[in-house]
DNA sequence: CCCCTTGCCGAAACCGGTTTCGGAAGTTTG
DNA sequence: CAAACTTCCGAAACCGGTTTCGGCAAGGGG
């Protein structure tokens, strides 16, 4: 009998010792089981003077609840639950480190802790959220990447499984969030380049299935607004998360007629490929062209000049996002748990007053073309 | 007694439907739920036939085993540990995403989850490490960053709990791991580049305290001599991990009175760092010094030129050490739970035949301190 | 002085599984 | 054809906690 010998061995191998229980705490201290829970657990008819001896006695022994079997009871596991999507190639992720960084710290501090999975592809993160909801793996999932209309949350929600979500959805009944001001940083990026004397300001958007991506184009158009300069649909680019799709998209709006001095991305990384569009081009970011971007990647600083950025304190975010999500899993009501934090303003060499006008600008485009 | 009301809505929330327990599908096949248990666990008592209706019951029910039900009697909770050290800085850490793609993974096809948490420090580390094995929240653990002297090791060794680390250590008793051959890279980086031409080889070394460090200067050693070249302690420079140490590092081994006109880096970060130390020099990476690193950042990439390097596959890094632990955590001996693996080569730009003899490069770096 | 609270804790059920033990059939052996 | 094995499954204990229920003793009110 294979399967006994296996598990037999597994309970040996675990602890040298043999696990302190509960009963061994009741039995040292010559009370039930019972007495020992509930003075553990703060009820409120136990005495003071017996909670002191039995939480006393508990630290001497060692002992320590096992999360798993109180779960069978309780229904809770005391664990937060996260599945990534994490794609093929824009896998690299700098932001995810500090991000668990943030969600685990705020949970360890509860004594709680998180399950992570992954998948690829967007069904992949159904089933695989499925999978844990069914098998109870977390009491509560958190959703990064929030998209426009999204099956994860449809799906949480009618089953009332409590999530809390990184970024806003478009139907926010029952729905807990955290998010960052995007549309605040683009309505200052833009803003701020019309106050550095640029006309012509484009914006290239990010993944138009995210919510994130709506909110962030209109804070560039009413940042437009405010500086009173008119909003022109053939500045919005074509949508860009990569260097690749960033380079491409700058190349485009760069071949307008009346070309942009200055461009605002939703996205960091599509900001680097506008410098690679430079290079080719014989432009200098923060001369001929600025930019300014919004995420605060890494490589941002390393580029040159500098990417001035609306940086996003993702490990802020995550501790939020898990206290969050403990409050909503112990009641709270999904409408109290929204909360949005400002991105923050990281001033580098790309954003700088513009040396060409538009006709300039488009001028010399056009003499290079020529060579 | 509000304990008992929040825990109460809690388990009415987590499923709209009630669960269906292995007692309905007991009752449902009028037999018993010991033999529900053995038929679906593979019991050998079962007849073939009971097993196939009780499986096919259990499908049509929906029933989906607790996972924590089951750990309370079998110990174990099909959960692999992962603590991660997020240090303050360096955090930005590429590989991780990929690295956690691997092992949910693999885990996921056995049905396993996994367990994350983070710290700061190392001692922070072996705190959460020692909870996270109190609480039994993981069957087994995956020590990322091996130490020569590893702290986590010795714990989890003297209480008998399952680990497989991703590097080696200095004392391999009772240890099952995974690793790189970054020996191997680093011989043959210094050899590509003696075949290049160049008789001046520096090698920087990453953190003195992880295995690895050594390993890959041995790696380095090895491959001059089998190149012909006479190792020279003074071509070994200070250790570093990062851009700015790599950069210093790099301009004191430039200002060896006769100084190398190639580097190999045990780490691409630092090699990074060459590359500003090159445009503060005004020497071009590739031509008067040449660069060969190791990890595979994606920064690399977009260097100018193209960092050579030899990449690690972090993802099947992930994967197989998520196999091994499993295996591990069934009871397969830790010797037999060793593999390593090869990096791969990825040629880019920074790797050239030298321009400047070690002599002729020294007279460049005084003309320009001249200047 | 008795009855009724109130405070505090023990006994036992319970959560959802797994595992031990034993026994009723059916099968083989002598 | 009885005895001895097998095969297969039910009954019940068990894992480590939590929670319900009830009861005893002390205290308060009439």
């Amino acid at each position: 009998m294979q399967t006994g010998n296996t598990a037999a061995q597994a309970t040996r191998q675990i602890g040298v010792r043999p696990r302190v229980t509960i009963a061994d705490v009741a039995s040292d201290l010559g009370v039930t089981k019972s007495t020992v829970s509930r003075a553990l657990n703060g009820y409120p008819d136990i005495a003071e003077a017996t909670r002191l001896r039995v939480s006393r006695a508990a630290d001497r022994l060692g002992y320590r609840p096992l999360a798993h079997a109180q779960a069978i009871r309780t229904g809770r596991v005391r664990s937060l639950g996260l599945v990534l999507q994490i794609d093929n190639e824009d896998s690299a992720r700098p932001f995810l480190a500090n991000f668990i960084a943030g969600v685990t710290q705020t949970a360890s501090e509860q004594n709680w802790t998180i399950t992570i999975a992954t998948a690829e592809t967007e069904k992949g993160v159904q089933d695989t959220l499925s999978r844990l909801v069914d098998e109870h793996k977390a009491d509560g999932f958190i959703l990064p990447r929030t998209l426009i209309h999204d099956g994860r949350v449809e799906k949480l929600r009618t089953q009332n499984v409590p999530f809390v979500m990184f970024g806003r959805t478009s139907d926010p009944t029952g729905c807990a969030w955290y998010d960052i001001k995007g549309e605040d940083a683009m309505r200052a990026a833009a803003t701020r380049l019309a106050s550095l004397g640029h006309t012509r300001i484009a914006h290239v958007p990010g993944g138009s299935q995210y919510t994130y991506s709506q909110l962030r184009i209109e804070g560039y158009r009413e940042g437009l607004e405010a500086a009173g300069l008119k909003f022109d649909p053939n500045l919005v680019g074509a949508p860009a998360l990569t260097r690749k799709a960033g380079d491409a998209s700058t190349r485009a709006l760069l071949e307008l007629p009346e070309p942009p001095t200055a461009i605002t991305f939703a996205v960091d990384r599509a900001a680097l490929g506008a410098y690679r569009t430079a290079e080719d081009l014989n432009l200098r970011i923060g001369e001929e062209i600025s930019v300014i971007a919004y995420d605060g990647v890494p490589e941002g600083a390393y580029a040159n000049p500098g990417l001035t950025t609306f940086a996003v304190n993702s490990r802020q975010a995550g501790e939020r996002l898990a206290a969050l999500l403990i409050k909503r899993i112990r009641g709270t009501a999904p409408e109290q748990l929204r909360e949005l934090a400002p991105a923050t303003l990281v001033e580098r060499g790309s954003d700088r007053p513009p040396r060409l006008t538009p006709a300039e600008l488009a001028q010399c485009l056009r003499n290079q073309s020529n060579l």
